[in-house]
DNA sequence: AATTGTGAATTCCTTCACAGCC
DNA sequence: GGCTGTGAAGGAATTCACAATT
């Protein structure tokens, strides 16, 4: 009751697909924020986001209950509780491994830059990109020392966008790297070990999965 | 029964998460082929791809009975049959929406250049980029003339790669080019009219959702 | 009156387990 | 023996619907 619950700190799961939607939310209600709105209730939000309000209930209710009866939500209060539970009070230090197209275009992307992730490394196994500066702030390095360095910056996340075929090289630097967060780009399953938390994004994967819906949808 | 069964065209719903794993089945099989492996049992790929045998049988089920009882798959034809189901026996022909650092680097994309994707246009908003040749055989377009373009080029998949505040207007212009899948980069959902095909790869929610397992698994 | 938080119901997805076949 | 295809069971995610609360 009240507004003095306890998470219960990480003992009942919290599925993935729930912790993207608090990513959602996190983002509406910033902008309801930025626009001086001081309360929002599930439906509002649920219309937001295109979703169900009693799914935005039930995906909040598992961290506590933040929102009064009758009434609503405090936009700044569930922000600044969504941001703790989230863990985006404090600064996360990531790495992109992979220099190609993709790992350049990643680490010039606005969206990373502002706000908690901050991008701290940069590497590729190619010797004649080692040494460039692609962002300031961050020398492209030799995916070799990734272990190393990786401990020394103190690197939470690692962003890999290279080759399929450099997918084994990296997931044994991955390993040894203290890293335990990573977003894979790469098409080729990373065999890592357990306790790495490996959230895989396959373009062509999607691309394919759009490929069956128009040859199935629009029935010839 | 035997191997004439018709997959009913469409009649049954088959889930997005389904889709996804026949092109992740689909890449097992090319590096079957190109090995020249002849056969395979749900068992074997369902080790290369980290999943439960049943769940393979369960998905390609959905499509006809393409196995030999006590045998297995063949391989060829397994993959024969799932290019067919996916579409990917016609060319796709695609257009990249906005020309930033993404869009870009998905525009030079090896990944798609082979096979059955063939990026025919790129569009963006910015007066200094339109004209500019990124990719051969693309020049940049103005994104107002997407609906005509896309019509006359009979394009069939979008790729969105532009800012959030610029969601808006490409969803008006997708709205009227005719084109009825999107894969949507954009943190911002789009919105657009019912029949089109939309999935939304968001990065800043994919690494958030990673930071809450940061948070949570490693209780502080 | 309005809205939350949540048991119960529902829908969707995965896995088991085995009959049927090679 | 080994393997597929699938009914049935099990589990997970979503939605309903309402008591509780302001």
């Amino acid at each position: 009751m009240a507004t003095s619950d306890k998470p219960a700190a990480g003992a009942e799961p919290v599925s993935e697909l729930t912790t993207q939607r608090l990513s959602l939310y996190l983002r509406c209600l910033d902008q309801l924020a930025a626009t001086g709105v001081p309360r929002v209730s599930s439906k509002e939000l649920a219309a937001s986001c295109r979703l169900n309000p009693a799914q935005i209930r039930r995906d909040l209710s598992s961290f506590g209950a933040f929102g009064v009866r009758g009434v609503g939500y405090s936009v700044e209060d569930l922000r600044r509780r969504l941001r703790e539970i989230m863990g985006l009070h404090r600064q996360h230090r990531v790495a992109i491994i992979g220099m190609g197209n993709l790992g350049r275009a990643l680490a010039d992307y606005g969206g990373f830059r502002r706000g908690p992730f901050q991008i701290v490394a940069l590497f590729d196994n190619d010797p004649s990109k080692v040494g460039l500066r692609f962002r300031m702030g961050a020398d492209v390095q030799d995916v070799r020392t990734l272990p190393e360095v990786a401990r020394r910056e103190g690197i939470d996340i690692a962003i890999v966008a290279v080759p399929a075929d450099a997918g084994c090289d990296v997931a044994e630097a991955l390993a040894q790297s203290g890293i335990r967060a990573v977003l894979n780009f790469t098409p080729a399953l990373l065999e890592l070990p357990p306790g790495l938390k490996v959230t895989n994004v396959d373009v062509s994967v999607l691309l394919e999965s759009l490929a069956f819906f128009l040859a199935n949808d629009a029935h010839d």
